[in-house]
DNA sequence: GCAAGGTC
C-alpha cells in the first residue's frame, strides 16, 4: 500500500505559508514506476525515495501527474521542489571585504560553498526530506545543466557536487536524475522509465568554471574598480567596475563594430540605371556589373549605351519561388526576433518567457532545439490555438492542411528541450505578456503550416551589349505568412516582355554612390555574434548584455543600437595595449578546451584548475604592473589621471612570491621600505608572521628574477637579482648578478649575511626600519634590545631543512634585558676562559651549538671597541656600512672604517691627510650635478684624493677615485662649495 | 561593491 495519506490530487503540503519553504507533495501512481525503476536500477528495496524538481509549479505539476490514480506498491515517493542558488561559491571570510587583501591573494584565497540565507529553508527542507529516503531523484528538467553545450559555457547551481553536499549526512542513497522536456503524462512516465545517473565529470568541469570565474573575476573587478576610483575620481568613484568572462568579451564585440566603423573609408562608385515607364508604374533595370569604382570606365560604357539606346530582351524565365517559413523557436531566435520586431529587448523577453513558462502557456523557453521530436504530437498543440479568435482560424487551417501539422526541421538539438512552443491557449494576457505570448503562438503556427509560394519572373536585356535584368514577383499563396505578421513578402509587378522584343527606355542614367561603414550592432547582431563566440549561454546572453549597459560601459543610440562609451572604450584599449586580449572571444579557448575534457573524464579537475588559475594570475600580475596604460587609454576619454602616491602606487603593487615563508608557508615577496627605494623580503602573512629577510645597504638594488633555484626547497625558490654597490663586494665579484637566498649559495649567504631569518620585530611591514647591520667578519655580536615589545627572535632558516616551527614557540618570549642572543638567533652560552693568560678567568658569550661564530665578553656587552687581539671587533654603530671587500683608500693601510667617528657623523669624518673633510657640491652638469660629497679640505695642489658622496657615506670603488685626482674631475672651474654639516 | 550560473 502507498500514499495512503492522499489528499485530493495531492495529499500532502507542507510550508506552503511560509515564503521560501518549499512545499511537499507525496505522490502516487507513476511514482511507484518510479520507485521500481529505482529498485531495479539500484537491485535493493527501496521504501522511500525523494523527488526533487526545479520549481514549485513545476514539482506540483509532476507531483500532480504522479499522483493521479491508486498506488498498490508500499513505497513513499515524495516530491519537493528546490530553487536556482541554493549554493553559491565565495571566499572565505577574510577575503570577502574589498579591502581586506591584495587583489591578487584571491587566485589563491580559500573558496567554500555556502548555502544563502534565503535558501536555508530549501536546504533544511531537502535535508531533512532525504535523511528518510534511499533514493533521490533529481528532476530538474533543465537537463543541459548536466551537458556542456556547445559553447560549453553551461553551468548550474544543481549540479551533482551540491546535491551530494546536502546529502552528505546519508550514507549509501541513490541519487538518480529524470530526463523529462515537458510536464505531460507521457513525457513524466517516459522519465520514470528511463532514469539515468548524474555524470560527475560534467560536474567537476562545472565546479572548475565556476571556481575560475570566481577568482578570476573578483581580482580584475576589484583591481580595476579600486585603481581607476582614484584615478579617475570626478567620473567613477561611484562607477563599479567589473571585469567578467561574458561581459567583456560582449563589450569587445561592441567596441570592434564602432572601431569598424570610425577606421572605415567611404569609396565612390559608378553604375547605369536603366527605367522603363509602363502604364502608372516604373520598372528598374539593374546592371550585371553592378558597380564600378573607376569613373571614367564606367563613363565610356555609358556613353556606349547612350549612342544607341534601344533595349533587346534576350531572356525571361518564369519560375516559382517560396518564401520559406521560420524554422521552429529557440532561444536565441526568440531573443532576436522580440527584440527586431516586438522591440522588446532580450532581457525583457527572457523574464516573460520564464513567467509564461511557469504559468504553463509555453514550453521550456531555454532551449537550443530547433527541431521537433517526433515523439511529440503537434496536432493537439495546434488544437489549442483553435480557441483564439485571431489566429484560431490559422490553427484549423493547419489542421485540415494535407498531412497536418508539418513543422521544418532546423538543425541544432541539445537534446533535452523541444522548441518553444505554446502548451496552451490563453486569452486573457495583457501587455508585453501578450505580445509575446503571441509571438510563439504564431511562430509556433507559422513553422508548422507551409510556405509562402510565389512565382518569379526575371527579364533579361541588352543595351548596347551591356546586360540588365529585373524581375517580378507573384504571390500564389501566402500561407504562413497570413498567420506570421512579422515576415513581409511584397509582390513586384512587371510588365508582360516577349522576349527578342524590343523598347525604349524611359531613361538610362549614370549614378553614382558611396560605400558605406557597417552599422553598429543590434542587440540582434550582438546575441549572433556572442552565439557564435560561445560568450554566455542562451540563458544569459541577455544577462552579459544588460551588464555591459549598468556598467556604463555601453549606451543605446535612439535607434536601440549598441555605442561603446568611454570608459567601455578605454578599458578595452588599455587592456589592448597591454597586448592581453582580454575583450576577446577567444581568451578562454584554451580553458573550455579542457573543461571539455574534464566533463570527458580524460582530463583531472585539479590539475586543470590549478594550470589555470597559476595562468590567469600571472596575466593579472602582469596588467597591475601595466596598469598605466588603463590609465593612459581612459585619459583620452575621462581627463587627466590623477597622480598617485607613491605609497598608494606601492600599495596596489603585487610582489610575486619568491619563496614560501619558512615560518608559516605562506608567499615571501619583496616589498619595498616605505623610506627609500631598498627592499626587503616578507612574509605576505603579516602582522601575523613576521618573518623578513633585510638586506644590508650595500644591496643597491634586489628583484626577482623569473628563474628557479633548481636545488632549494620547498620549490619554487625564485632566484633574485641583485646590484651591489660599488666597492662593497671582493674585486672578483661582479656587482651585479643573479643568485639564491634560499640556502645553496654559499658565497650569496655569507655576503649577505643571510644565514639567518629574523622577525620584523619592530619593524615589519608597518615600520620595515632595517634591522642593525654588522661589521667585517668575524660575525659580530648582536645583543637584543631591552624592549619588551620586541619579539623573541625566531628559529634560523636553513633550507633546505623542513620548515622550522614559528620563532615564539620554539623560544618562547625571552624579554629579558640580560638575554645575549647569538647570530643563530639563540640564547647564547656564557662560558669562562680557563686558558692561562690575561683573560684566565673572565667570562664570554658563544654560539651555544656552535654553528656560528659569535663572541662577547661578557664584562663588555656594549663594548663599541675592543683593543685588538682581545676578542671579536665590536658592534658596529648605526648608522652602519656594508662591510664586505671595502677597499682601502690610495694604498693607506686603514679603510673608512677607522676614520669616521662612531656615529658617523660628517664633522668626524678625516681624509687621507687626517684632516676633517669638507662636503662640496657637484656643480658640472651631468647625472651627478647638486650631489654632497666628501673631500680633502686642503688646498687644492695639497689635497690628498679623498672623496666620498655624502649621501652614500662610502667610497666609491675603481680608478676614478684611486688613480685620478677628484678634484680636476669632480671640479669644473673654481665654483666650490663649502658646506658644514649636512 | 566582485563572476557566471541560476530562479523562490
Amino acid at each position: 500500500m502507498l500514499i495512503v495519506r492522499l489528499l485530493g490530487r495531492y495529499l500532502l503540503r507542507s510550508g506552503i505559508q511560509r515564503p521560501g519553504v518549499p512545499q511537499r507533495w507525496l505522490c502516487a501512481v507513476q511514482s511507484v514506476q518510479c520507485a521500481e525503476a529505482v529498485m531495479i536500477r539500484s537491485r535493493t528495496q527501496i521504501k522511500r525515495v525523494l523527488c526533487v524538481a526545479e520549481k514549485n509549479d513545476a514539482a506540483k505539476g509532476i507531483a500532480e501527474i504522479m499522483s493521479n490514480g491508486r498506488s498498490r506498491r508500499n513505497v513513499t515517493v515524495t516530491m519537493t521542489s528546490v530553487s536556482g542558488h541554493l549554493l553559491g561559491l565565495e571566499f572565505k571570510a577574510p577575503f570577502q571585504k574589498w579591502h581586506s587583501c591584495n587583489p591578487v591573494l584571491l587566485f589563491d584565497a580559500e573558496v567554500e560553498k555556502y548555502c544563502p540565507d534565503n535558501m536555508t529553508q530549501i536546504k533544511r527542507t531537502l535535508e531533512k526530506e532525504v535523511r528518510q529516503c534511499q533514493a533521490l531523484i533529481i528532476w530538474t528538467d533543465s537537463l543541459t545543466q548536466f551537458i556542456c553545450s556547445r559553447s560549453g559555457t553551461n553551468s548550474s547551481s544543481y549540479d551533482f557536487a551540491t546535491f551530494l553536499y546536502v546529502c552528505s549526512h546519508i550514507s549509501n542513497i541513490q541519487v538518480f536524475r529524470a530526463k523529462f522536456s515537458e510536464i505531460t503524462p507521457n513525457s513524466i512516465q517516459r522519465a520514470c522509465e528511463t532514469l539515468t545517473e548524474p555524470d560527475a565529470n560534467i560536474s567537476d568541469a562545472v565546479d572548475v568554471r565556476q571556481e575560475l570565474d570566481l577568482r578570476i573575476g573578483a581580482s580584475f573587478t576589484r583591481f580595476q574598480t579600486l585603481r581607476l576610483q582614484k584615478i579617475f575620481p570626478a567620473s567613477l568613484a561611484n562607477q563599479l567596475i567589473s571585469y567578467g568572462s561574458c561581459q567583456f568579451p560582449t563589450l569587445g564585440f561592441v567596441v570592434e563594430r564602432f572601431k569598424a566603423i570610425q577606421a572605415f573609408i567611404p569609396e565612390t562608385f559608378y553604375k547605369i540605371k536603366v527605367l522603363h515607364e509602363f502604364e502608372e508604374d516604373t520598372v528598374e533595370f539593374s546592371w550585371k556589373r553592378n558597380r564600378l569604382f573607376n569613373h571614367t570606365a564606367c563613363l565610356v560604357l555609358y556613353q556606349i549605351c547612350m549612342e544607341d539606346p534601344i533595349a533587346t530582351v534576350t531572356s525571361i524565365t518564369s519560375k516559382p519561388k517560396s518564401k520559406w517559413r521560420p524554422l521552429p523557436l529557440d532561444t536565441v531566435e526568440l531573443e532576436k526576433l522580440a527584440s527586431r520586431k516586438l522591440r522588446i529587448n532580450a532581457k525583457e523577453t527572457m523574464k516573460i518567457a520564464e513567467k509564461l513558462y511557469t504559468q504553463g502557456f509555453i514550453s521550456y523557453p531555454r532551449t537550443e532545439t530547433n527541431i521537433f521530436p517526433a515523439t511529440l504530437a503537434l496536432g493537439p498543440l495546434v488544437e489549442q490555438q483553435t480557441n483564439s479568435p485571431a489566429w484560431g482560424t490559422f490553427a484549423q487551417r493547419v489542421l485540415d492542411q494535407p498531412g497536418g501539422p508539418n513543422p521544418r526541421q532546423g538543425k541544432n538539438s541539445d537534446q533535452a528541450h523541444p522548441p518553444i512552443h505554446p502548451t496552451k491557449y490563453t486569452g486573457t494576457l495583457q501587455g508585453n505578456e501578450a505580445r509575446v505570448y503571441e509571438f510563439i503562438v504564431r511562430h509556433f503556427l507559422a513553422c508548422v503550416s507551409q510556405d509562402a509560394l510565389g512565382q518569379e519572373t526575371v527579364v533579361d536585356i541588352d543595351i548596347a551589349q551591356e546586360k540588365f535584368s529585373t524581375s517580378g514577383l507573384m504571390i500564389i499563396a501566402r500561407n504562413y505568412l497570413d498567420v506570421y505578421p512579422y515576415d513581409r513578402w511584397t509582390a513586384k509587378v512587371i510588365p508582360v516582355y516577349e522576349q527578342g522584343s524590343q523598347f525604349q527606355p524611359s531613361a538610362i542614367e549614370m549614378v553614382d554612390g558611396q560605400t558605406s561603414p557597417p552599422q553598429l550592432l543590434t542587440e540582434a547582431d550582438l546575441i549572433s555574434l556572442m552565439e557564435k563566440h560561445g560568450i554566455g549561454t542562451d540563458a544569459t546572453h541577455a544577462d552579459h548584455i544588460e551588464t555591459i549597459k549598468s556598467r556604463m560601459y555601453v549606451g543605446l543610440t535612439p535607434d536601440q543600437r549598441f555605442l561603446p562609451g568611454e570608459l567601455g572604450m578605454g578599458l578595452v584599449e588599455g587592456y589592448n595595449s597591454m597586448g592581453y586580449e582580454m575583450s576577446k572571444p577567444t581568451l578562454r579557448s584554451e580553458l573550455e578546451a579542457d573543461l571539455k575534457l574534464v566533463s570527458e573524464g580524460t582530463k583531472d579537475k585539479r590539475s586543470v584548475l590549478q594550470h589555470h588559475i597559476q595562468k590567469y594570475k600571472a596575466v593579472f600580475i602582469e596588467s597591475v604592473r601595466k596598469a598605466k596604460k588603463l590609465d593612459e587609454a581612459l585619459s583620452p576619454y575621462l581627463g587627466a589621471a590623477q597622480e598617485i602616491t607613491e605609497a598608494e602606487q606601492q600599495d596596489m603593487e603585487i610582489p610575486l612570491p619568491v619563496r614560501k615563508c619558512p615560518n608559516c608557508g605562506r608567499d615571501m615577496v619583496l616589498k619595498k621600505k616605505r623610506e627609500g627605494n631598498s627592499k626587503y623580503l616578507s612574509c605576505v602573512g603579516f602582522p601575523a608572521c613576521k618573518t623578513a629577510v633585510w638586506f644590508p645597504d650595500m644591496v643597491l638594488e634586489v628583484s626577482r628574477d623569473d628563474s628557479v633555484c633548481p636545488t632549494c626547497q620547498p620549490r619554487p625558490v625564485h632566484m633574485l637579482k641583485f646590484k651591489f654597490r660599488r666597492g662593497t663586494l671582493p674585486p672578483m665579484m661582479p656587482l651585479e648578478f643573479v643568485g639564491c637566498i634560499g640556502g645553496c649559495d654559499e658565497t650569496l649567504r655569507e655576503v649577505l649575511d643571510l644565514k639567518y631569518l629574523r622577525p620584523g620585530g619592530g619593524g615589519g611591514q608597518g615600520d620595515p626600519r632595517p634591522p642593525p647591520l654588522r661589521p667585517p667578519r668575524p660575525e659580530p655580536s648582536r645583543i637584543t634590545n631591552p624592549r619588551p615589545s620586541l619579539p623573541a627572535p625566531i628559529s634560523s632558516w636553513t633550507p633546505p631543512q623542513p620548515r622550522p616551527p614559528p620563532g615564539g614557540s620554539v623560544r618562547g618570549m625571552n624579554t629579558s634585558s640580560d638575554a645575549i642572543v647569538c647570530n643563530c638567533g639563540q640564547d647564547a652560552v656564557l662560558l669562562t676562559v680557563r686558558k692561562d693568560g690575561p683573560n684566565q678567568g673572565r667570562q664570554f658569550y658563544k654560539c651555544n651549538s656552535g654553528s656560528c661564530n659569535f663572541f662577547l665578553w661578557a664584562d663588555q656587552p656594549d663594548q663599541q671597541g675592543e683593543p685588538q687581539g682581545r676578542g671579536p671587533p665590536p658592534r658596529t654603530p648605526q648608522p652602519s656600512r656594508p662591510s664586505l671587500g671595502f677597499r682601502n683608500i690610495a694604498g693607506e693601510g686603514r679603510g673608512l672604517e677607522g676614520r669616521t667617528g662612531g656615529g658617523g657623523h660628517v664633522g668626524q669624518t678625516v681624509c687621507n691627510c687626517n684632516e676633517a673633510v669638507v662636503t662640496r657640491t657637484v656643480q658640472k652638469d651631468g647625472p651627478n650635478k647638486g650631489r654632497m660629497f666628501h673631500a680633502c679640505g686642503k688646498p687644492r695642489e695639497q689635497q690628498c684624493n679623498f672623496f666620498q658622496w655624502a649621501d652614500e657615506n662610502v667610497p666609491p670603488q675603481g680608478k676614478t677615485h684611486t688613480d685620478t685626482p677628484l678634484c680636476g674631475l669632480m671640479w669644473p672651474g673654481e665654483k666650490t662649495h663649502t658646506a658644514n654639516s649636512i
